[in-house]
DNA sequence: GACAGCACAGAAAAGGTTTTCTATAATAAG
DNA sequence: CTTATTATAGAAAACCTTTTCTGTGCTGTC
């Protein structure tokens, strides 16, 4: 691969030193004559100069690249954040390396190693390994390593670690729900949770509970079920709690993606929603509006975090504790009873 | 921001040469001493070096870097390509620059400079900006530069320009869904596109044409409505399309979202999927599975196309022009007449 | 026993930048 | 008129690598 245009080409022909090229492209405070900078610009025009971002981050070492760590891409949860995340960094002359760990906490560790050779400005955590026992350790010991020579990192999905976070407040996302739910006048009320392990489920689950609790309502075992945060283990999950218990009026999903597929087998068993079980959850990805029936749920902002969590790293303080509102949005899936 | 450890620190605990060092961690074809390679290997990990990407780049003048350019990384088609690109580029150890659009060929414009001021290996597009008459030039043109100095460029959805492409035949696509509501007994069926001007729109508007006029059926424009591939753009055209005309048994959807605006306004009219009126489309995104009733539809494989894109740029010949299979997969929106 | 070849290693150059240091001329201050 | 300051600009060093060049012993061949 040949190289472009470099700066040198573009100080020879303009006839002046490298150096006041550079100062006119970073344009630092330093004078440089109106005349020769007027000459210098029409240079790069012509040559359409542009620097080496690699020899930059040599030199300056820092980079405008911001590193995103998702579990799934292509779920619209993600998709979601990494719009704000990506639109914003753009915005503010960054760009963003994405990286997809399928949840395998092997390839995060590998991730976060490779952000650090690039020497991003800063990582954006979406949960992920930290809840894995085994490699939390590993994790905590890199992000430390990398936080010393001044890389940002925040998450948006706290797992009880202390660092800097955009969040929302997950144990009051599952009382929110649980608590309307009851409102509408539903007693026998399931939860389908995330993985077990994972802080965002065990504190939705806990919002639920105590929901539950202060209503004085049944919230055993039987009634709950957990899966994995997509549509088919919603799906699945959703079976298997229809099995253990027969006379569930509403069943709140820790994530939309789970009320995707519990609203699927609730068909499959023959029943609809809401009329026979209500259905409600968090998250409000696009596609809730458009649900059979229309979904509703507790709105988490997910672009806005993104595009909070960018601004934290590019020009923020140096710590941040970010909780976001979340608002009910009101459509088809529940009953009052 | 404090420069971390550097080969220099680690040849010097060695006690060896820098050049010695690089030979190793590059393990280039040049004889080094086992004893001294151990030796080496153990001061690496001690120290934890890992050797500084910018830097590399600047002397090889070369990247491990890909860009993904799509409109809209929270929309599942896009989710799955990208996921595709991310998994693959990873296998391969390259980092991949998503960049969203939103439609906008300014920002594509954009990000292309600065994708190439990254020297990023190659490019993937996804649609974009060359179907805007008056950026197209411009467009085109920077994509030489690039191509000139040994960036590729593939694309998942060419627009009448040579190009290296992974695809799926779009005229076919079209042909093959329509072919299978008149196989299925429809005659009267509509059509709801993405935006007029867009290749894949064309295409596979042309093979609903094909297909109709070779049945002798009607399809003239009241037949015809676009939308801008959105769920929210189905939705309303599907609502236009129903005022346009009233007999409609079956509506061909240009992709998944169309399908699942078009499915939600069909319901806001009082009607039902497949019962008065059958739905297919084309994609097979993960939720056309789990929606009510479960979309018929064209499985484009988009993981696969992501990951073949990545497997171009990385180690690909000169010159790839794939067409993937595209296949059927029947679910219960298309009703036998 | 001379000479070719090879295994091994380091010094130095190169890559495209930014930053620091040095220099010159012009202007302002005394 | 001298001296201090400032506007302007370039030379050279620095950033972290890889690559080329140079060099030293050793092995093997005739």
């Amino acid at each position: 691969m040949e190289h472009g245009i470099t700066i040198v080409d573009v100080a020879r022909q303009a006839k002046v030193s490298v150096t006041t090229v550079s100062r006119i492209i970073n344009n630092v405070s330093y004078p440089v004559a109106a005349k020769t900078r007027e000459r210098v610009l029409k240079v790069i025009e012509e040559l359409q100069y542009t620097p080496n971002k690699a020899a930059q981050g040599v030199r300056k070492n820092a980079s405008d690249i911001i590193g995103l760590i998702v579990r799934d891409i292509s779920d619209s949860y993600f998709g979601e954040i990494a719009k704000g995340v990506t639109n914003e960094a753009s915005k503010l002359g960054c760009l963003s390396f994405v990286c997809n760990t399928g949840r395998n906490p092997h390839d995060e560790l590998k991730y976060h190693d490779l952000l650090w050779q690039h020497r991003v400005k800063g990582i954006i955590l979406t949960g992920g390994g930290l809840d894995q026992v085994d490699y939390r350790q590993k994790l905590l010991q890199q992000l430390d390593r990398h936080r010393k020579y001044g890389l940002r990192i925040v998450t948006l999905a706290p797992q009880g670690v202390a660092m800097p976070y955009v969040m929302i407040n997950d144990f009051e996302a599952g009382r929110i729900v649980t608590q309307y739910l009851i409102d509408h006048g539903h007693k026998k009320i399931g939860f389908i949770g995330g993985p077990q392990k994972v802080f965002t489920s065990i504190e939705r689950y806990s919002g639920y509970q105590n929901a539950m609790q202060d209503a004085s309502f049944d919230c055993g075992t039987e009634y709950t079920a957990s899966s994995d945060f997509s549509q088919t283990g919603g799906y699945e999950a959703c079976l298997r709690l229809l099995q253990q218990v027969s006379d569930c009026t509403a069943i709140c999903c820790a994530n939309d993606n789970i009320a995707v597929g519990a609203m699927s087998a609730i068909r499959k068993m023959g029943l609809k929603t809401p009329k026979d079980i209500s259905i409600i959850s968090i998250g409000d990805i696009s596609e809730a509006k458009y649900m059979h029936p229309p979904l509703t749920t507790l709105r988490i902002p997910h672009y806005e975090m993104g595009k909070m969590a960018v601004d934290y790293i590019v020009n923020g303080e140096d710590n941040i504790k970010i909780t976001m509102d979340a608002t009910i949005i009101e459509r088809q899936s529940v009953r009052n009873l």
